[in-house]
DNA sequence: ACGCCTACCTGCTTGC
DNA sequence: TGCAAGCAGGTAGGCG
């Protein structure tokens, strides 16, 4: 499942080792990935030929930067994942995109589940920003083919620097919604997904079912701290693999034996010893210990 | 704003 | 052993 520290894993792994390189040819064998341009015939013709110049991260999405500015984005979902292969590599069944490379070797999207979409776009309004107060600029023309409108609803990256504690207090100010329904929102933090909103919250002992405005200052100034550190840790570690994720070298991460509550169900707390429990919060498996994260009303 | 539902997909585990 | 149901969860879109 990657969230941001397995994108962010591929990210760095994609830009020390495909950076430079000329995509030849591509060719698509799952059209529904394609997610833009349409047909997907336009976006093999619209990639031939162009030179990968970096590769970064945005949320969930590996950004594969083209040398004439184009953005092309790979938001891998559920079981996606970037692998480059060697000349003469065994073929994969479930590469769904394959791109040669003019060296020889290839840049597959792997995607056991079919979840996973890319986009090709024009370069641009990532960085796009309304100033404070500002509510909605005049008659802003539709760009759609930007890649800064893929992401105009998510909110900040946790682990910007200017993703603080005051910040973090504003965006829960106000908000009667669940702490990890929120965590889970793209909109409200970009990145975040099942594993680590509930490694967060175990870290901060703030119960998943608290409503967001009901955090003390101190609870603010945790969950932030725990989240940021949770993800540090886990990029530290090349993510957490359980089934699927891969590393762009198609090795699985190391931080899944480093998780605290997540899939610990009926273990003991390795802070206190209680049982983790594991409840659905929006139709999500949410694990948490009813000793260290306690809801205010209750006595554990 | 918020919660809840469904659809998208396939492989693995569980239960009879 | 075989087969079907259940489960995993990121995201978009719809409904109340």
């Amino acid at each position: 499942m990657p969230e941001l520290p397995e994108v962010e894993t591929v990210a760095r792994d994609l830009q020390r080792r495909v950076a430079g390189a000329r995509i030849a040819d591509a060719e698509v064998r799952w059209p529904r990935t394609i997610a833009h341009p349409e047909p997907p015939e336009a976006f093999v013709e619209q990639v031939r030929g162009a030179q990968i110049s970096s590769v970064g991260r945005r949320a969930k999405s590996v950004l594969v930067n083209l040398a004439d500015g184009r953005v092309m984005t790979v938001a891998l979902r559920m079981t996606g994942a970037l692998i480059v292969a060697e000349p003469g590599s065994a073929d994969d069944p479930y590469a769904r995109v394959v791109f040669r490379l003019a060296d020889g070797r290839e840049l597959r999207y792997r995607d056991v589940r079919k979840f996973g979409r890319i986009g090709l776009w024009e370069g641009g309004g990532l960085r796009r920003r309304v100033a404070p107060g500002v509510r909605r600029r005049v008659a802003e023309p539709r760009r759609p083919y930007r890649v800064g409108d893929v992401f105009g609803r998510h909110g900040p990256e946790p682990l910007a620097a200017s993703f603080s504690s005051a910040r973090l207090a504003a965006r829960l100010a106000g908000r009667s919604a669940r702490l990890k329904t929120l965590l889970l929102d793209q909109s409200f933090v970009a990145g975040v997904g099942n594993i680590y909103a509930d490694e967060a919250l175990w870290r901060a002992r703030l119960h998943p079912l608290r409503a967001a405005d009901t955090l003390s200052p101190e609870e603010v100034r945790r969950l932030h701290r725990a989240l940021r550190a949770v993800l540090r840790q886990a990029i530290a570690n090349r993510g957490s693999s359980f089934s699927d994720y891969v590393g762009a070298d198609g090795e699985p991460g190391a931080n899944a034996e480093r998780l605290h509550v997540y899939r610990r169900t009926g273990e003991p707390c390795l802070r206190c010893g209680r049982e983790i429990r594991r409840i659905t919060v929006g139709q999500r498996s949410t694990h948490f210990c009813p000793r260290c994260q306690p809801l205010p009303t209750e006595r554990p």
